[in-house]
DNA sequence: GCCAACGTTGGC
DNA sequence: GCCAACGTTGGC
C-alpha cells in the first residue's frame, strides 16, 4: 500500500499543465522542516495530489507519483538562486527533495471550497485546518478515496 | 528559554 | 489588496 500526500504549488509558477508536459519534476525549494520531514518519509510509489494554491480557484488538479526518494536539495547551495541557504553544506545538507512524475489526471478539478463542504474532510484533512499552510502534507487513505469519489461525480449544483 | 518583531503564506 | 495565522529570528 502506498502512502498518500499532497503537494502545493502555484499554477502561475509551476502548474499541472507544465507537470504533464514535462512528465515530472524535482520538488525543490521546500524550506520548511515539517514539509521536509514529510518528504523524507516518502517511499517509491507513494501517490500525491497536485494542489493549486494562491490562485483564483484553488483545488486539486492531478495525481503524481514519487519516483525518487528524498535526496539533498541542491538549490540550497546555489549561491545566486532564490533557495540558497548558507546553513546547508555539502557535508550537511539540511534540505531534501523528492522527484515526482505524472501519474494520472483527476476525473475533474476539485476545488478547495468543495473539499471544505465535506464535513468529514473538513474535520481531519491537514489542508483544511485553520491556518494550515504546510506545503507538503500527508493525506489519509480515507480522505484520498473520498476525494477521488467526489471527483467522479459532477460538482454539486450551485444554489442562488 | 521567552517572546516581540518580522517576513511569508494563502484564502478571500 | 487585505489580513489572519504561521515559522523564524534575535535580543534579553
Amino acid at each position: 500500500m502506498p502512502n498518500y500526500w499532497l503537494f502545493k504549488t502555484e499554477p502561475d509558477t509551476f502548474g499541472w499543465d507544465r507537470l504533464k508536459r514535462e512528465g515530472g519534476t524535482e520538488w525543490s525549494g521546500v524550506r520548511n522542516y515539517q514539509a521536509r520531514n514529510n518528504m523524507m518519509a516518502m517511499k517509491l510509489g507513494d501517490l500525491g495530489f497536485f494542489y493549486h494554491s494562491s490562485c483564483k480557484e484553488p483545488g486539486i488538479a492531478g495525481i503524481v507519483k514519487v519516483v525518487r526518494e528524498a535526496y539533498p536539495d541542491f538549490t540550497a547551495r546555489e549561491r545566486k538562486g532564490p533557495y540558497f541557504d548558507p546553513k546547508s553544506t555539502e557535508a550537511n545538507p539540511i534540505w531534501r527533495m523528492v522527484d515526482v512524475a505524472y501519474e494520472a489526471d483527476v476525473p475533474r478539478y476539485v476545488t478547495l471550497a468543495e473539499l471544505r463542504a465535506h464535513p468529514s474532510l473538513a474535520a481531519t484533512m491537514v489542508l483544511l485546518q485553520r491556518g494550515s499552510r504546510l506545503s507538503v502534507q500527508p493525506v489519509h487513505v480515507r480522505e484520498w478515496k473520498l476525494i477521488l469519489e467526489i471527483a467522479q461525480h459532477p460538482p454539486a449544483a450551485k444554489r442562488d
